[in-house]
DNA sequence: TTATTTGCAAATCATTTGCCCGAAG
DNA sequence: CTTCGGGCAAATGATTTGCAAATAA
C-alpha cells in the first residue's frame, strides 16, 4: 500500500464515483474501460488491501460475491429484495440505538449496521413479483 | 422438501441446538457425529432447501462462508469484531424504524436488519486487540 | 537502485451438480 | 412402484497465490 499504481487509483476512482456497492468483477469492467489489460487478480488485490488498510469497506450479503463501499463513515443501507440494488439512505445515524439494545448484557458497542429491505422505486412498479 | 430422510432431519436439529449461526462445515461436522458417512454436498442441499423453503435463515457476513439461522422470525445480532461470534439479543424489533429511516424516498419497506459489533465478553477480557 | 505492484496461470476454497443407487411414501 | 434424497466425484465460480517482469519512488 505505499506506491501509487495506475491501477489502484483507477480503482479507488471507480469506488468511489458509483453509489451502486458493486462486487469485485464489476469493478473489474469499469476499471478495463480505462486500463484495457488489467487483471482482475489486481483487482482483488487492491479491494483486499484497501480493505484492511480501512480505505474502503466490504459489506456483508448473502449473494456469494464481496461486495464494496468507497463510504467507511457508518450510515445506512436500503436492499431492494427484488433486483439485489444497495442504497444508501441520507437517513443521520442514531447511536442510542446501541445502548438501547445493547442493556445490560455487558457487551461492548462500538458501533452497528441497519439495513432496510423491501421493494426499490423500479421495482416496485413492475406487477408480479 | 417432501421426504422426511434422517439426514435432512439431523441438519435441523444441529441448527435448531446451537445458538451460534454456524457456517456449512461445522453443521457438517456436528452431523457426522451421528451420521458419519453422510456427505459435505447432503448438508449443502439441505441447507439450501430448508433456506429456500424459508425454514431456516442465512446471515450476511463477509467471511466467505455462508452462515445460517435456525430462527427466521426478525430479531437482532450482535458480532465480536475480534473472534467473530455472532450472539442473538433478545431486545424487541422496533419496526417504527422503518418509517423513520425511509422518510419520503418512497421506498417499499417491509423488515429490517440491524446487528450490533464490537467486543464480546469472553474478548474484553483479552488485553490486546 | 530496490521495494512494490502487476499479469498471468495455477491453486485453493466454498458451493453446486450429474448420475446412479437406496429409501420413503 | 415411483419419486425424492443421498453419496460420490467432477464441475463451477469466486478469490488467492507464486513468480518473473514492469514500475514507482
Amino acid at each position: 500500500m505505499n506506491k501509487r499504481s495506475r491501477q489502484r487509483e483507477a480503482v479507488i476512482r471507480v469506488l468511489r464515483n458509483t453509489s451502486s456497492h458493486p462486487d469485485a468483477k464489476w469493478i473489474y469492467e469499469e476499471v478495463k474501460r480505462e486500463i484495457p489489460d488489467i487483471s482482475l487478480a489486481t483487482v482483488y488485490r487492491n479491494l483486499r488491501l484497501l480493505k484492511e488498510a480501512g480505505e474502503i469497506a466490504e459489506l456483508p450479503v448473502t449473494d456469494n460475491n464481496a461486495h464494496f463501499d468507497y463510504h467507511t463513515e457508518n450510515h445506512y443501507h436500503f436492499r431492494c429484495d427484488r433486483c439485489g440494488r444497495i442504497l444508501d439512505l441520507d437517513a443521520p445515524v442514531d447511536r442510542s440505538i446501541e445502548e438501547r439494545l445493547a442493556g445490560n448484557t455487558g457487551l461492548k458497542v462500538t458501533h452497528h449496521r441497519l439495513e432496510l429491505g423491501g421493494l426499490c422505486l423500479d421495482c416496485q412498479k413492475i406487477k408480479k413479483f
